[in-house]
DNA sequence: ACGTTATACCTAACACCGTTCGGTTTATGG
DNA sequence: CCATAAACCGAACGGTGTTAGGTATAACGT
């Protein structure tokens, strides 16, 4: 199949696809091989639209940090605002679990969060922080909005109760735990979050 | 090589090498037959002792979170219980900063991180957290920990300082960042650590 | 001391991966 | 109408994890 008369590919429909193949298989699950045979294509044909499979993960990385809202600095009050701009950034990571681990990569270098970074440490020093406190603020946001997206912990437990019974004394109910990991996940973060800005 | 008189491979050297490989190369830097070579023997001979790839990077995983150390609970403080199992914790990750992505997959799944899991559990509940608080509270001292440790933030920022120069107002200086970057990330992580656990 | 057996390595191969090279056909611009 | 560039393809390269089957030797039972 040469030339057709209307392109089976674009940049869009490449990420697209590709994120869905993540959230369905995984970040493994991702190949170039797999990609292409969705987009109805052979696998040497994306690299007419994409340099490498580095570059199209971020691409794709990029779609979803440009989805995180960084608004809620607006109001002036720069707890809140700390508090919407994680809420925003957790829910960006969490709809996209599986390429999380990629996204935590080295994120400072993307201009995406750049970006939102610079909003974020303007408000705290407009707030009275120094340059230096801002930024570790900011970072301690960072590790709690990563550190729950990664959602190490609740989902990872074992659904089969034998696992836990008997063996480990305080955590002899841990497999209750998948059924309502979603909202414990959420309620731990919630958490960690008032937890954090309170503590400041 | 048939047989030979003394066995070059161990369960323990080959975790050693691994780690070692790991630790110079990053994750993606081993591969079965690299490590083997490094071990002087072919790819095929490790599978003798290592059921798989994956096997492997649990097994050198569980090595290094044996060494986290939660006996700081027998204070009877639990807040200074807190902080000091964090310290060890992110101590274990970050000296082998390049397997976190690795251990930060479903952590609650390895039987080092259950015990001592358990133990910040129990410790919690009997001071007075019933256990959905216990759990959360773990959960978001993992979040801290993981979220340091994957060390996303400061060392993702470029020694170029064009990079930042007029294009974000509020981190122009943040091209000073890497050359104290270890520093910035302990102190980062440590104020995290105060607020969350001051702010409980 | 000798034969048997299990051990600990090997070579070769499979199926997959990301990526590149050199075509082939067709849509598009002059 | 022709030249050119676009968009896809087949085939290949070197790499990956993993398996099957082979081989020589160390260790063991008699």
């Amino acid at each position: 199949m040469p030339r057709p008369s209307t392109p089976l590919l674009s940049p869009t429909r490449i990420r697209e696809v590709a994120l869905a193949i993540i959230d369905r298989d995984g970040l493994d699950g991702l190949s170039m091989r797999k990609l292409a045979a969705e987009l109805g294509v052979r696998a040497a044909s994306l690299y007419g639209h994409v340099a490498t499979k580095e570059d199209l993960l971020h691409q794709v990385a990029t779609s979803i940090l440009e989805k995180v809202d960084v608004s809620g600095f607006a109001s002036g009050d720069w707890r809140q605002g700390l508090v919407e701009c994680a809420r925003s950034y957790r829910a960006a990571l969490a709809s996209h679990p599986n390429i999380v681990p990629f996204l935590a990569y080295g994120p400072a270098r993307r201009e995406a969060s750049l970006e939102r970074l610079d909003v974020l440490h303007g408000a705290l020093v407009a707030a009275g922080w120094s340059r230096r406190e801002a930024t570790m603020i900011a970072a301690g946001l960072m590790y709690i909005v990563f550190g729950a997206a990664l959602s190490t912990f609740t989902s990872g437990f074992s659904t089969d109760p034998t696992v836990y019974s008997g063996r480990y004394p305080h955590l002899d109910r841990a497999h209750l735990l998948p059924s309502v990991a979603e909202e414990l996940d959420r309620d731990s973060f919630e958490l960690a979050l008032a937890a954090y800005v309170r503590g400041l």
